[in-house]
RNA sequence: GGGCGUGUGGCCUAGUCAGGAUAUGGCACUUGCCUCCUAAGCAAGUGGUCAAGGGUUCGAAUCCCUUCACGCCCGCCA
């Protein structure tokens, strides 16, 4: 497979070294760091190698230095202060990286070839009783994000949700809806908003007679064992509500691929031969009739380290009905990925352990991320303080409208409501996906609604203005083959967009979201000092061509770049 | 009590996995720049014991140990 420059470059740096240090007869592994700017473009350090060679690292670094002859990507080789510094061939790289943005457009950063592992993103997979709210927004936004990185870095990928439409509150929800009335307007014509109030009433009713438990178990078993009546209901309520929430997600440009329904591996009897298979293990132990494994030996610690996979009525749990599902998503993807909330560690931890001890080798590859709460503390539905995800998308567009308002009296109502749209949207998503996923974060509107600075605005922006400048400029030559770029401004734009496609691979290996948005905040911060700087439409002949040049292969980058974070990237705003 | 995660200027944050050259950006604050390709921008400035302590190393925000703070978990719930 062919690399991109940059990295032929570094492969070129790396075999470079390997030669020298077997002349010097040196062992070492080969690690290029990033040079500091004026210094080159990589760096090896020599200090490891002084006590080897018993000599200062400096002298060393000129010794390898020397050796190294320049040749193809590498333009220049030297020393200073203990490191080797390597120059890029500056000419080579702004010529094969602006042709290739050029060419490759929306493709530019994926890989020539697509890979053949299939990857199955599972994420979202709330509980279909009530709306999303921003506290679960971040799986959403994550999982989508993480699923288009991994398209672009060329993996074949479904993104599913789990509906889990077996368990406890899904009963509640339907009892409600079956035995009680609502008695409060819900909060929007939605039937996300519509049933979580059957929901909540069912468990206000339910801790007020408590005599009720016995119908709610009833159902719950009647459930499990395919009583036709309560799961067409139960199936009934769920729909509506996923579809309810569906249509928020797909305000936020989230779509998702397959739905698999919890109910299935107990309907098919998958679970049945689980908790089978579970019972025949050495780990296995009985309890008054509830079956648990017990896990001391997997690493589980804490107080508890039994983990039950029935109940004393013989019904499973969660975790063991996940298992069933796991053991079916294997058999249609190589890696499975799941977006998960930082609570589900200890189940996750279980569900691995009793994957390898049914002899299951697969492992789901987990990217926890931790809660979002608001200022006033832990959001919660029941206390009320909470924000809603259509809430908080409404606000987004409707302070992004204003800002259009402000700076544009040119445009139809429908083309500011639009870039409103775009922009508010954008701003949202952006400020959850630029955050490691670990850390956990106080939700305040003045930031997730911040349409500067480290934002999708500033990135669009930065797109929009790359867009005026091509629409501007007219017939120009794009094959041309001198492409000189003098300032620093456009050097480093171009190494930048050079760095794109190792970006992509690196976020998707590492199955980290806020890198990719790091990187197009920095690309955006660049090519607006470029825009400030450099003129290109004012320039002539082959500058003014090589200029437009890098403007068409920034624009695609940052469009790219903003695709794979689920950002649309408007042409004017 | 135990397990996992997080801790970087007033606030948010990158860098931590693979230790390396003056610790990245942003917000806020101060000050400049729109007869010039969109000022949602650019430039300059103020502000840091990288939670604390110890250790390893030529070199530690990064690795190891201890402590502290915060979050999550330790259900026959999901």
């Amino acid at each position: 497979m062919a690399d991109d420059p940059f990295t032929t470059f570094k492969k070129q740096a790396e075999e470079a070294l390997r030669k020298a240090l077997a002349e010097l007869k040196a062992e070492s592994p080969i690690v290029l760091d990033k040079a500091p700017s004026g210094m080159g473009d990589l760096a090896f350090p020599c200090f490891p190698l002084a006590k080897q060679l018993r000599k200062a690292p400096d002298a060393i670094a000129k010794d390898i230095a020397s050796r190294i002859q320049p040749h193809d990507m590498i333009d220049k080789v030297d020393s200073k202060a203990g490191y080797v510094n390597f120059s890029v061939s500056f000419d080579r790289l702004a010529k094969s990286t602006l042709n290739e943005a050029i060419a490759r457009k929306g493709d530019y950063g994926s890989p020539e070839r697509k890979k053949p592992t299939r990857i199955l993103v599972e994420h979202t997979s709330v509980n279909p009783t009530g709306p999303i709210h921003v506290g679960r927004a971040r799986n959403p936004i994550i999982g989508d994000t993480l699923a288009r990185i991994l398209r672009h870095a060329g993996y074949r990928v479904d993104t599913e949700f789990y509906v889990n439409d077996v368990g406890r509150q899904v009963v509640m929800m339907t009892w409600g809806v079956k035995h009680l009335t609502a008695d409060a307007k819900p909060e929007r014509d939605k039937d996300d908003y519509r049933y979580v109030l059957f929901y909540q009433k069912a468990n206000k009713v339910l801790e007020e007679k408590p005599e009720l438990e016995k119908e709610i178990g009833q159902m719950l078993y009647n459930l499990e064992h395919g009583d036709p009546e309560t799961v067409r209901l139960t199936h009934e309520v769920c729909e509506r509500v996923l579809a309810a929430i569906t249509d928020t997600l797909s305000r936020l440009n989230i779509r998702i691929d397959n739905f698999t329904w919890e109910s299935r591996f107990v309907a098919d009897k998958s679970v049945d031969r689980i908790i089978e298979r579970l019972k025949g293990s050495e780990f296995c132990h009985e309890e008054g009739g509830a079956y648990f494994l017990e896990l001391e030996s997997f690493g589980i610690a804490g107080r508890e380290t039994k983990w039950f996979f029935t109940r004393a009525d013989g019904t499973s749990v969660y975790t063991t009905r996940d298992l069933a599902y796991h053991m079916d998503k294997f058999t249609r993807t190589d890696t499975a990925v799941n977006i998960l909330g930082e609570d589900h560690k200890l189940a996750m931890q279980e569900l691995a352990a009793a994957l390898s001890i049914i002899g299951v080798e697969k492992k789901p590859e987990i990217v926890y991320y931790a809660f979002v709460s608001l200022p006033e503390g832990k959001m919660s539905t029941r206390k009320g303080i909470v924000v809603n995800l259509d809430d908080l998308v409404d606000e987004a567009m409707e302070r992004a409208y204003e800002e259009v308002k402000k700076r544009r009296t040119d445009l139809s109502e429908d083309k500011m409501r639009d870039i409103s749209r775009i922009v508010g949207i954008g701003a949202l998503r952006y400020n959850i996906a630029r955050v490691q996923a670990e850390k956990q974060i106080v939700f305040k509107w003045e930031d997730a609604l911040n349409f500067e600075g480290t934002s999708a605005p500033f990135i669009q922006y930065a797109h929009a203005r790359a867009c005026s400048i091509l629409e501007k400029a007219g017939d120009w030559d794009r094959g041309s083959s001198e492409r000189r770029f003098d300032t620093d401004y456009e050097r480093a734009l171009v190494k930048m967009i050079a760095s794109f496609p190792t970006v992509v691979s690196e976020c998707a290996e590492y199955r980290k979201t806020h890198v990719l948005a790091v990187f197009a905040q920095d690309l955006a911060a660049q090519f607006n000092q470029f825009y400030r700087f450099v003129p290109v439409l004012k320039a002539e002949g082959p500058a003014r061509d090589a200029r437009l040049a890098l403007v068409e292969a920034s624009m695609w980058t940052l469009r790219n770049a903003l695709n794979c974070l689920g950002i649309e990237a408007p042409t004017e705003m």
